[in-house]
Parts: C-alpha cells; structure tokens; sequence
DNA sequence: GTCCATGCAAATGATTTGCAGTATC
DNA sequence: GATACTGCAAATCATTTGCATGGAC
C-alpha cells in the first residue's frame, strides 16, 4: 500500500493537483481494502473517523478524479448507489479479466479472475467489425455460503 | 407483435392486473422498436403522441411492473439513466445469451449473440462455489462505422 | 361496486455545484 | 501569492410516492 501512496502523490504531481491530507486519507480507504467495494456514503464514513472535519461533497470530487485517473474502477449494482474499488496496479491487463460475481443472497459481491473473454472480443470484432476497448462482466448468483445454507436446510 | 401483445394480456389477466390503454400504449412502443433501448422520458414522449394525457408516473410504473413480469429487460449505460428494451419471447435461453456492444464515439448500443460464457460459469461454479443464475455483459469500443470514419480521416 | 390504475404535484435521495474561506506549492 | 481544494448549503434531476379521481372487470 505504501508503494501504491508513493504511485498516488505521483500521479497528483505529473497532473499539477495538489497533495492535500484528505484526498490521501481517502485514498488509504480504499487502498486498506482491496476487495470491498465501497460506497461514497462509506468512505465518507470511513474516513472522518479520523477527519471529523470532512465534507461529503469532498469524497465526491476526490472519487470523481481518482477514478479519472484511472486509480480505481466504478461498480454500478444497479441498487442506486455507485461503488468504487481500488485498481490493481498493473491495472490495464489486469482490468480487463477482472469479474464481479454478485450474490442474490447475501450481496456480497466476490471477484473472478478470467481471460476467456478474449476470444468472445475476437470473434465480436470478426462478426460485427466492432473493436472492444473494454468490457464490464458481471454474474448473478448464490455464492458458496448460501448455496449450502440453502441446501443444508 | 400481435403475439407478443396477447402474451403482455395474458400475463396481465393471470396476475390480476388490468388492461388499461395507458399500460397497452407502452408496451407497444416497445415492442415496436426492439433494438432499441428506450429511456423512461424516450418511452413517455413516444406514447404522449398518441395519448397526450398520460402521465410520466404512470410510464414508470408500468416499466416497473413490466420489468417484474420479466416482459422487458432493464439496461445501464452508467449515464443516469435506465434504458429498457423488449424480452425475446424465448427469454430464459435468449437474455443469457444477448450481450451490449456500446460505441464510446457514437453512443450506439448493439447486441451480440454467444454462448461462449456457459464455459465460464461452470469454471465459475468449480473453482468458487459460485452458482451462476444469470450475468450483464457490456463491451465497450467502437462499432464498425465510427471505427472506419477515424481511420478513414 | 370493488379495486386497481392514472394524473398531478410534491417528495426523495444520490450526486453536483456555487461560493467564500483555506491550504498547498 | 496564485491557484487548487475544502466545507457548507443550495441546486439538480431521475425516479418514487401520496392522494383524489377515473376506469376495468
């Protein structure tokens, strides 16, 4: 996480924003854990543990730009809010076989890693001459937990 | 489509619910376009042309209950608005199987046919415990024509 | 006649924005 | 010291809801 925060302030730099505590300290949320999936509401929470201070409309805007700077990947569950993870590092390549399974249970929501999709895009570009950049996948389902919980009834 | 409309009544009828030619009108403008996906407003305007009196509630209700009868398919562009569209009358097998292509030039929303996923839900399933019911696939990139007018110039 | 459905207006709620003060470079 | 950033409150805007009236069965 240390070595992501030194990327972070980096970043900040090359594009002339400025280092201020708040935008680290949301940053450390998300970075503290990598497979939730927070909420704007959540790291606003989160983060005047230690910044009674903040303003929410400061998250937001902190969010937007991380996001615009490619640090972390939105997740829309359809539930009404918008959900932000942090990025892998080596993010492009790992972007692209990262998949969200989402359980209609609990709602929990667990990652996939898979490159299946690859040949899916190939043959897309081959049929419909259309060329994939990106993709968003997401699985519907009943994860191990409930699954059994269910069955075990 | 007149098939389809005896189907919307039936389902109608079996759940208790009434005819009326609001709820008529709006399932049309659906059926009557099925590639395209309609915003709540697109779908009130269209039906305000012939019925200049309804109401913009009474279009959101009725996708809401049309949704549920599983009649219509729900669609997020992550633009803040939700777009819907026509289920194939096969659905169970056909939504499993339709994924959106979305040019980030020219905003288009196509839809491709694969089954390529069945192998990763079971891959899914062995090495998870994750058991798929149903996934949201979008693609994002260019479509055939704004990728031609970009190498074209 | 009973309920469900409609239309209108008001409410909701996540996200955005304006602005005056504040901190970073 | 200039400029970006923050906090607060007010504004936005798609969608939802309350309520009295109207229509389907």
């Amino acid at each position: 996480m240390d070595k992501e925060l030194e990327r972070y302030k980096q970043f900040l730099k090359e594009k002339g924003l400025k280092t201020t505590s708040q935008r680290l300290a949301i940053f450390k949320v998300l970075a503290s854990e990598p497979n939730r999936h927070f909420t704007a509401e959540e790291i606003y929470e989160k983060v005047k543990q230690r910044w009674p201070e903040i303003g929410l409309a400061t998250v937001y805007r902190n969010i937007q730009k991380l996001s615009e700077l490619g640090l972390i990947d939105k997740l829309n569950l359809d539930d009404g809010f918008v959900r932000y993870e942090i990025g892998d590092p080596d993010r492009d390549k790992a972007r692209h076989h990262h998949h969200h399974l989402i359980c209609l249970d609990c709602g929990g929501v667990f990652t996939f890693e898979d490159d299946l999709l690859e040949q899916l895009e190939d043959r897309i570009r081959e049929t419909m001459g259309f060329i994939v950049s990106d993709h968003e996948v997401k699985f519907y389902g009943h994860c191990r937990a409930c699954a059994q919980a269910l069955t075990g009834e």
